[in-house]
Parts: C-alpha cells; structure tokens; sequence
DNA sequence: TGTCACTTTTACATCGATGTAAATTTGATG
DNA sequence: CATCAAATTTACATCGATGTAAAAGTGACA
C-alpha cells in the first residue's frame, strides 16, 4: 500500500479511503489511486486489516462428514447464503476423529472464524458447557438443552410424524422403523422416535419393539444391515420408516435382495431429501427439510449476532418448514412424478 | 498476550516463546505462562500471527458444487489431508455464478489462504492467463494447457478406455456413450471421449455418431434427459458408458422406466465411484478414481510449494491412479457383489 | 479581502504477535 | 572468586491496514 500511495503521490491513509470507499475522496483522487492499484497490481492484505478491523468475515461450519449427502447439501446452501452476505467459509468435518466432535468445535476458534454453524450428529449433556462460550454459534437441528446458542431446526417429532402417519395412510400397520440408537435415545433419534410413536398412537397402534430397529451410524450400509436384520428376524411388517435416506437407500438395497417388492410388499420412506432419493429406483417417499430456508436463517442470526458486536441478544430458536414428499417408494410407480419435488 | 505476560510476570516475548514452543524457555517459566494462560482463558490472535508470519495455514479449495457428490467426497478427502498436515480448508462453489469460475478463482486469492487446490469443471483456453498467477495454485482432473501450476489426475482416456474395453468384453458391440459437451469437445469431456473412441478401434468396431449423446451437466436429470433422447431415437444399442456416475444413475432411471433391463438389455458403465453407485439398485460398475489419492497428492504438493518459500519449483504433473469396479449394472445381480470396491 | 463551514488529505498511533539483537542470568571451570 | 560460554529473558521494531484528530485546501458570502 505503500508503494501504491508513492506511485501516486499521496499518503497511505488516503490509498486506505478510496480502497474502503470513504465518502469523502475526490474524483481525481480515487482515479489517480486507483491506475496505481491496476498497475502495480496491488491486493489489500487481509490479515492486516483483520487484525485492525478485528473482524475476518469468514463463517465457519462444523458438520459431521461432507461425504454424506445431506452435509454435503447442507454446506452449499450455508456457502451461497453466505456468499451472498460477503462472507466466505471455512469447513471442519467433526467426525474425522469420533470421540473429538466437540473439542473440533472448540478449536475451531482458535481459526479465524467470526462465527461458527454447528450440526452437531450427537451432543451429550456433559458436552454443553464447552459450546456455552463467548462466541456466536448457531446450532443446527436438534435442540442441545442448556446451551444459551442460537438455535434453527424443523420440527423432528412432527415431519416424523407425518411420514409415519403417510405410510398409515396407505392402509398399512406393520410399520418398522430404522435409525434409533443403540446406546439410548439422545438427539435427533430420539425426537424422531417421538414422531413414530406419536403417529401410531393416534391410529391405536400398539408400539411393537421388535419393529424398532437400531443404526449405529446413518450410512447405507448400516441402512442395509438393519433391515438384513430385519428381514431375518421374520418379524412381519409392511412398511418401514427410516431416520435418515441414507438408511432408506441402503434398506431398499437390502429388502430388493431379499425379493421383497418395494411398496407392494414394503413401503419405504425417508428423511432427508437428498438429491438421490428423487433418482433411485424406486425413488424414495421422503421428508424434504427446506435446507435452503434452514442455511439462509443460519447465516442471517449468526451474522446478526456478529454484527451486533457486544450487544448480546437473548438466544434465538427459529422453527423451519419441511414437507412430505411422495414417490414411488410408498404408492408405486407412476409416470410423470419423477419431478415431484 | 499482554495481560497473561502481566499475570506470570514476564515479558510478552516471553509468552511468544511459550507459545510457540521455543526451546530455550526454562520449565518453571513454561509452567507460570501455561498457568497464566488458563486462568485468563487466553487464545493467540490468528489474524496477528498471520500478519507477522505472513500466512495462515489455511487451503482454498474451488470446485464446481459440493451438492455433487463426487466433489463432496473429494473435499472430504481433501478436509482430511490438509488435516493431517495442520491446515484447514476455505471453500468456494464456482458454480454458484455458471459464467464466473474463473473469476471466483481469483477472487479467491483475496482471501488471506495460503494456496489454491482447483477442480475445474471446464477451463476454456482465453481463462489460462487468470490462472498463471504468481500464487500457489494445483489443478486437479484435466490438464489445462499452457499453465505453469502443478497438475494432479488420472488419466481419463485409459481409464474411460477401460470402461469400454470392459463392455466389449462382455460381447456388447453396440456401446453408446453419454456426456459430452454440446459446444465441442473440450477437457474432461473431450479426453473421456477419446478413451472410448481407442476402445472401440482395438476391437475394430466402427464410431456411430448416433451413439454418442451430449449432457450440458453432469447431473442426474441430465442423465435422465440424455437416455430419453436415446431411447427416442430408435437407435439401437446394447451397453452405455457414461462419463460420470451421476449421468449413469440417471441413465439407468430412464431405462427402467422405458422397460428395458439393466444389463440384460443394456450394460451401464459409471465413472467416479460415488457412494451411490454401489447401492442403487442395480448398482453400478463404475471406474474409480483414488480420490484419496489426489487429494493427498494435492494437498502434499500444494503445501510443499508454499512452504518453499521463494524457491520456485518446476510444475509438478502427478498421475494418479483409477480401478474399474465391476458391478452389477454391468454383469447383473449376483449375491455377495455388494461390497465390492 | 477575511471569515466561516465544510471537504479533503495528512501524520501518527494502534491492532497483537514475533524476529532481532542486546541484556541478563546461570553454571561450569581454572 | 573471576571468567567465559551457554541458556534465558528482555526491549524494541515491525508486519500492513485503519481510526483519530489535526492540518490543509476549497468555496460561499459579507
């Protein structure tokens, strides 16, 4: 910046003002400060204004795993909402090492975010107070209790509830879920359990445990080995309902390999909506979650709470949309509704 | 800095130096900062060190959209090694403007990041002077011609030619190809192209035009649209090699829903070796490229250029190897198949 | 022309950490 | 106990940008 204010003859400070758009600049000044920036090709360093505005704008994002196509999804709506305040991101997978989800969460400040967006897959009670910090964070999905963060998820209980009451809908009774974990109902398991439950009940259906399947992780392969279990438990049911899609995926991999036909013998449906359940085949009833609706409040609080810079608004807790989206998986193959969505 | 030099009663070079693990610091000193550290609750400010040391440990990565699942996996992988070597990863969506790729990726450079790991989608040939820049920069996939920046990728037209030696291997003769670009054959496009093209002329089998169908994008409901259009044009054929996966599942989809078998009456051949393709239904053969391979590849390189520091090494061009993972979309449904990979 | 109000530019201190080189302490040895 | 080398610690300048406050410039109006 030096050099740039002596190529055109004025001082640094008045470089810094045409550069940060200070009002009050001359024509001729910014032009003549502007053909030395082209011209020695001059860039602003950021880490010096950082250090001097004490702001990076760079949000960071803490999710299990990209790899899983929901993350994945869920990391380009936070990039764009972000992108379109100004604000890049910088994106930490929490589950590179399993036992360490919060201690990355914690570090992550040491990186000079501003902000950080948490979907955390399980928090446990005695985790709360390393999230409880001097620092603006927004939790995504299941609701941690105890912690004074920020807050945006859809209602787990009721779309799970809704999609267990479709499958009712149909006519169908044995409905076996998947997803629950095996340690103990915690997070969003649990709340999606809540949902099942809830639907059976309002049709008086007892709740069968032997119809209550557990998936250590949500990945197609525990998706598969959970209903391989299922199947070779001969307990009887008509339908299934699973956690996540991934799980779906993998179930239907496993109950077409049993020659089990997807919905006439079983209906299947999902949770997630990820891009390849509108594809598979038969492409899969799932809940769709308005993940754009769910990145744009994210960024929105969090940058507002950034921004509000020592004011220290009481925590919020949005509530986002989802919607029941119906294909093949649940009523059957039907020309045309490939793009339902 | 100051408040814990004040605390433990040392200078703040003092501290520096705890922090920093320099090695001539006694322990009891070491242990009264340490101390001080933790009862202030002190966290070195990044942007300072970044501006005194001049970087900041952090790796741009630019791909297309990580809604796509071969580029989610890929920053996977590259998150991990980057990881691994004490670097964290920014990431950027080039396609969130289609026109401006190249421009994001010099935007890029504002961001205070060490160095770029860039995943083309489709580079024309006016874009290379953006690229030449005087700043760490490795492109993965296609080679962009006339660049100097170190360079990592298998090589598209043996591995494509593999895939296709693969179906005429099984007896098809009629193998159509989907996935090229309607503006001409350029990059990856192009070379996969030739892959294919070498495969047919070893089996003295003559290039059919009508086989050969183009997709603006890689995306399954181009897939879908470029298989309909096939399958429209009455032309016959018995085996399709896409040139993604994404491409393939969607391919697949429109089969089915034309009724023709999968691969009784048409062979399907992927190429990425996304999570989905081994558990759709039929899964899909597919090549796979070592995406840890390249991302470690990448990242390895990339640090190693950064932290020359000044000396300029030759560009570097690692080929990376690939694997073609026989399924059953190419040899049918055969139990215990599953988990190949 | 002088005064005032306002715009534009400048000089300087500062953000928080670290490199340099000098000052101080330590301890081994003659 | 004096001396010297090595180990520790310190003071100060510096990275590059921007906030502050004061100085310089500009123009309107009496």
């Amino acid at each position: 910046m030096r050099d740039v204010a002596a190529l055109a003859g004025v001082s640094v400070k008045t470089v810094s003002n045409v550069l940060s758009g200070y009002e009050h600049v001359s024509e001729k000044m910014r032009a003549r400060v502007m053909d030395a920036v082209s011209e020695l090709g001059y860039e602003v360093n950021v880490s010096a204004r950082n250090l001097r505005v004490g702001s990076t704008r760079v949000l960071g994002l803490a999710v299990p795993e990209l790899s899983q196509a929901y993350f994945a999804e869920l990391a380009d709506a936070v990039i764009r909402a972000a992108g379109a305040r100004g604000y890049t991101v910088l994106i930490e997978q929490t589950l590179v090492d399993r036992s360490l989800e919060i201690t990355t969460v914690s570090d992550m400040r040491r990186h000079s975010i501003d902000g950080l967006i948490y979907s955390p897959l399980a928090v446990h009670p005695g985790d709360v107070d390393q999230l409880d910090v001097d620092f603006p964070i927004v939790v995504l999905g299941e609701k941690v209790v105890g912690t004074r963060s920020d807050h945006v998820a859809m209602s787990n209980i009721e779309a799970m509830k809704a999609a267990t009451l479709h499958v009712l809908s149909l006519g169908r009774r044995r409905v076996a879920v998947i997803g629950t974990q095996p340690d103990g109902p915690v997070g969003t398991a649990a709340s999606r359990l809540h949902g099942y439950v809830e639907a059976l009940a309002e049709h008086d259906i007892a709740v069968d445990v032997d119809l209550i399947v557990s998936a250590a992780l949500w990945h197609r392969e525990n998706g598969v080995e959970a209903m391989e279990r299922l199947v070779a438990s001969r307990v009887p049911f008509d339908a299934v309902v699973c956690f996540n899609d991934a799980l779906a995926l993998g179930a239907m991999r496993a109950l077409h390999r049993s020659g089990l036909r997807i919905p006439e013998d079983v209906a299947v449906v999902g949770f997630d909506d990820i891009e390849d359940s509108a594809y598979s085949t038969p492409s899969l009833t799932t809940i769709s979650p308005h993940r754009d609706e769910i990145a744009q409040n994210a960024v929105d609080i969090l940058i507002e709470r950034i921004e509000s810079d020592g004011a220290r608004p009481a925590p919020r807790h949005v509530e986002t949309g989802y919607s029941l989206v119906i294909r093949e998986s649940s009523t059957g193959l039907s020309v045309g509704q490939l793009a339902t969505t």
